[in-house]
RNA sequence: GGGUAGGUAGCGAAGCGGUCAAACGCAACAGACUGUAAAUCUGUCGACAAUUGUCUUCGGAGGUUCGAAUCCUUCCCUACCCA
């Protein structure tokens, strides 16, 4: 194994990062890892409850792969045993707690997503409950005599949740405990984590220190905004661009973010570095490069990155055929049709072109349904059906007829 | 164990006996416009039926009333204070 020299590694390292705790000590740990050509051990903890993954996710995937290619050893950790605990935390909802089987289906679905970043031939994967699940009480008691409840409510997060009076149930205290205790259970080196795991990863140098193992190096990373440029990227917010999403929907929602959004996004969930990445920031800023030309470009990338670069192309063309020239899409899905007539409001809800009866109507009403190009505006009007008839509804839903 | 404040549509949050399918904000959807699924503006946003009608919703279950999200009983859940 050869590795780059220490200062080139570091430089690399330190792109896009938000915090290196501390910086010092990852310069050693490299330098001995250099002098004795042995890997770092680079901890990711994963969740194995949702295991749709999206570009926000990628952000700590991308640096960890990194890791990879500058040599050293990528470390998967599935929370399994934490899940199979049942975090209760939701509001209203309990969280279904999940069986062995489910964490490990979930685990799968995770590595496989993973796997379009990561080399995953190349990475370690290991449970949690290998290790927490042999803990008894008494062990429990004994590692959590060393923490203090001050030092556990130090974080923000809590004392926020305590201002503004919502729950914060008992194990959500002791997870910290847990995760720290993975690190010192796979003599982690260095653990990456979003910005909202700092205070997560800080206690598992605790605890290694604890017990009396070389401390890992927290390095954070940035957390990104979702395509409405407010909310943090989440899938259920409906702001994600999923990572198993359409090309066409990784591409048409890169498209609709928010200009200021941009950069970060390329600097954060993309390939591109170095001087090519300086010169999009500089362009921008200055005006030189017009947004929406970049947001094409970053659209590109993404599918790219998930595809290939041959259906990023066709997704660019395909995207520009319908949004600016408003041609009809090659490629448009089909539905197949034994009827020879139906009413038009009957016929969007039973094709999921809408919603409901009502949602139809409305949607006839504001102009937005049409038939071969012609527009519909009559509610009440029934459609003879035809092969090779095209409905559009809205801007980008379309459905071609298949007689039978 | 005692007390207090709460649980309202995807989320946040009004309403506190009829005019409530429920204000407002966000999100979502549609239209116009454009540089794009950006920004802005306009409209829509429970279901069914259609031109203002019916049905199901305001933590759960009962009850009072011509009439309840609004009052009562009971149960469940949450936060805070006291012990």
């Amino acid at each position: 194994m050869n590795f780059a020299s220490v200062n080139e590694q570091l430089d690399l390292i330190k792109e896009g990062t938000v915090e290196i705790i501390p910086l010092d000590e990852l310069q050693k740990k490299l330098e001995i890892s250099f002098k004795k050509k042995k890997q770092l051990r680079i901890k990711l903890g994963c969740d194995p409850s949702r295991p749709d993954l999206h570009i926000g996710h990628s952000v700590v995937l991308n640096k960890l792969r990194q890791f990879q290619y500058l040599g050293h050893k990528a470390i998967l950790i599935v929370g399994d045993y934490t899940a199979m605990v049942g975090d209760p935390s939701g509001k209203k909802k309990a969280r279904p707690q999940l069986t062995f089987e489910e964490t490990r289906e979930y685990g799968k679905t995770y590595f496989e997503q993973a796997g379009r970043i990561l080399d995953i031939t190349k990475a370690e994967i290991l449970y949690n409950s290998e290790w927490l699940g042999k803990i008894d009480l008494k062990d429990l008691i004994g590692i959590l005599s060393k923490f203090t409840v001050q030092r556990i409510l130090e974080r923000d997060d809590f004392t926020n949740r305590l201002k503004e009076q919502t729950e914060i149930s008992m194990h959500e205290l002791l997870y910290p405990i847990m995760q720290g205790y993975d690190s010192y259970a796979i003599n982690a080196d260095v653990e990456l984590g979003g910005t909202d795991q700092k205070f997560n990863n800080l206690v598992g140098r605790d605890v290694q220190k604890r017990f009396g193992k070389e401390q890992q190096v927290v390095i954070t990373m940035p957390l990104i905004e979702g395509t409405d440029g407010v909310e943090k990227m989440s899938k259920s917010l409906d702001n994600a661009i999923g990572i198993t999403d359409e090309p066409k929907n990784i591409f048409g929602k890169t498209m609709s973010i928010p200009d200021i959004l941009i950069y970060k996004y390329f600097e954060l969930c993309t390939m591109i570095k170095g001087e090519e990445l300086k010169s999009i920031k500089e362009g921008l800023e200055s005006g030189e490069l017009n947004p929406r030309d970049m947001k094409r470009k970053l659209g590109y990338e993404l599918v790219k990155m998930y595809y290939s670069d041959k259906i990023a192309e066709k997704t660019i063309e395909e995207f520009d055929k319908v949004f600016i020239k408003k041609e009809i899409p090659d490629e448009i899905p089909f539905i197949k049709i034994t009827e020879d007539k139906m009413k038009l409001v009957e016929f969007l809800t039973v094709s999921e072109l809408a919603e409901s009866n009502s949602n139809a109507r409305r949607l006839i009403e504001q102009g937005a349904v049409s038939i071969d190009g012609q527009k519909v505006t009559d509610i009440n009007s029934v459609t003879d059906f035809r092969s090779g008839m095209i409905f559009k509804v809205g801007k980008r839903k379309f459905l071609k007829i298949l007689k039978q």
